[in-house]
DNA sequence: CTCCCATATATGGCACGTCCATATATATGC
DNA sequence: GCATATATATGGACGTGCCATATATGGGAG
């Protein structure tokens, strides 16, 4: 009941909106994801294979993304995922929720201040 | 090993992060930290009271809020936390830690835009 | 030529945190 | 007398990130 899902989904890690994020330029494989949100974030945010691979098959089941294998000789073969038109919703709705999220913790922690009662 | 403690806990809620920084002001009790949460987030923000005491038993246990039983006539006894001087040493280093999450997260999902490559 | 490392994907099992549901206890309003 | 708001407490279900490990291939060091 109430709206769909849950509003602060983002309790349990912000790894969905990065990861589309990440797809919004163009299609990319898992470890190309894995290393630029290391790079980016300048060490900051790393996630292991064993949560990004698993992470990936959930977005796509949920038809978030759609990944394809490439093959090219001299390389491993890879699955590149590029974000659907439903994902691409999606990521809107993660990007505005994130704002909303980190302007409710600085307004609690006191970054943004607010008169208490009376 | 490396530093101390995981730098990224946020990936798992920052619960902790929410609670030091309410009762840097003063101490509160379960209650009031739950409400004034969700008052301050404007309802962005929600802790269900089972995620909330043992998060606070957890806090307590670790040294970083100290909890006393207050009874007074005219309502149910309250369990007041204190930060301890531990907890404020740890409220900092949880601020820093957010902030450059945040950061980090913007500077992947574009926010802060960046040269690729060449 | 072999070993190691970086690239690249894959998975079983553990640990831990959040939520649902429920329980207890007291003061106030209807 | 009963529902509601206040206030704390907990067992169990469930999701998700991490550790460890496995597979496969190309390039550089020795």
């Amino acid at each position: 009941m109430g709206a769909e899902a849950s509003d602060l989904e983002w309790k349990k890690g912000s790894a969905e909106l990065l990861i589309l994020s990440l797809l919004e330029a163009r299609p990319r494989h898992g470890y190309e994801i894995s290393k630029l949100i290391e790079l980016r974030s300048r060490g900051a945010v790393r996630y292991h294979v064993a949560s990004l691979y698993p992470l990936l098959y959930r977005l796509e089941k949920r038809g978030w993304v759609e990944g394809r294998w490439v093959e090219k000789s001299g390389q491993r073969r890879r699955r590149y995922y590029r974000l659907t038109s439903l994902g691409r919703k999606v990521l809107a709705s993660q990007r505005r929720g994130w704002q909303r999220f980190v302007e409710a913790v600085d307004r609690i922690t006191g970054r943004i201040v607010e008169v208490e009662h009376a």
